[in-house]
DNA sequence: AAATTATATGAACAAATGTTCATATTTAAG
DNA sequence: CTTAAATATGAACATTTGTTCATATAATTT
């Protein structure tokens, strides 16, 4: 019935229901849950409004499956599954690599789409704001601060305390994530922001890394 | 007409507009705009829906005369407007004036009402995003960035891109201020975000400054 | 006290909106 | 080709919602 997205040989039943919630996630993301009606969904596929009821007992089951979808949308992993040691041992890498995952995400359509859905509707639905309390907020910085402590272990960076350095180093990406968001939603330039994403890198990295004795000499 | 407050020989008139707004505002920042509804807003405070139009043209006129008070609000008047070479050598001393000042204001109930209200309409509502991008995060950003550079010419911080330095200063607060604000909607704990306004200024202070030079010793 | 102004009420309306359903049309299966 | 299942349509509905207005009540001024 789901799953098996990406096969062409999908029941045209199941590409409609894509279509929806595509439609719709575009929608509500730019006018808000509450303020985008069911003729404006179908409208904007082409379809009357009845046709929607095939595939969804009503609107808010609409809303329900594309926050359903947030726990698996690429906001929520910004971790590759690789071995915990080794990506700590990487230090700067790491960093620069999520900070770089960030930045992309900020220009994906889709994943856009999620983001502004999900700051919108955060304030007033609990179930969106639980989502992106657990799975969105305290998971990256809960896993991103064990990494952040393997690495002072190896002695790559200072010594403190690993969750305040996981928030510091979470906050701006996410600033910047949102800044770029409101950019272009007026078509403005987002360059001075996409040079922030490294720079925050740089300035958090410079900050925290122990420099290397100078033993050599 | 309008102008005044504060005076306790205020004309019963404007004290029911204020009540309007306040009560709107609590109204809009907790469902949303468009999920609340007039007779909400008359209901909670007690009276009939028709008497709001007396004060106000229509719905849209609450919400336009909130955020043009949005402009005047708190949250966009960061700094005091006190010399700015005083300020900018104070160091370390105004960072933490101005992280006090976030923190404080996660805690006032009316700011954070109009802050939920931003948020949640800066998505959608072209003016508001120009409100916040303006008055709220440039100006801010701005001036923040001046008494940095300030700083640098001082020799009290490491000389860099101070508009850069404004920027990760500036994005965990509001970041945290969005935590707190979350978490109080839930009722839980706000404890851990506190503190995290404080190591914030300390860690950055840490990142920034010129260790004083041992020509004492 | 009378007159004027400000504010509240109740009832009503039109438009918008979510939803249903019987019927038509398309698609897939036998 | 026939049949069965899935999907779309048009029309209608009950509510909700923003708004108006004539009238009543309260407050302020003369």
């Amino acid at each position: 019935m789901d799953g098996d997205k990406g096969t062409s040989a999908l029941s045209k039943g199941s590409k409609t229901k894509a279509k929806i919630l595509k439609t719709a996630l575009k929608l509500f993301s730019t006018k808000g849950y509450k303020a985008t009606t069911v003729r404006d969904i179908a409208g904007a596929m082409g379809v009357k409004q009845s046709a929607l009821y095939n595939h969804f007992k009503n609107k808010d089951e609409i809303l329900e499956t594309l926050i359903g979808d947030l726990t698996s949308s690429a906001i929520v992993h910004l971790f590759d599954d690789r071995d915990p040691h080794e990506a700590a041992k990487s230090g700067k890498a790491l960093l620069a690599g999520i900070g770089t995952k960030f930045k992309l995400l900020s220009f994906d359509g889709q994943n856009e789409a999620l983001y502004k859905l999900l700051m919108q509707e955060m304030f007033r639905n609990e179930r969106v704001r639980e989502i992106y309390n657990e799975h969105f907020y305290q998971e990256n910085v809960k896993k991103l601060s064990t990494y952040l402590f393997m690495m002072m272990q190896e002695e790559l960076i200072r010594s403190s305390d690993p969750l305040m350095l996981a928030n510091e180093f979470f906050a701006p990406l996410f600033f910047y994530q949102m800044q770029v968001s409101l950019l272009k939603q007026d078509k403005k330039s987002t360059s001075s922001v996409v040079s922030l994403f490294e720079k925050h890198v740089e300035f958090f990295w410079e900050s925290i890394r122990i420099e290397k004795k100078e033993s050599l000499f």
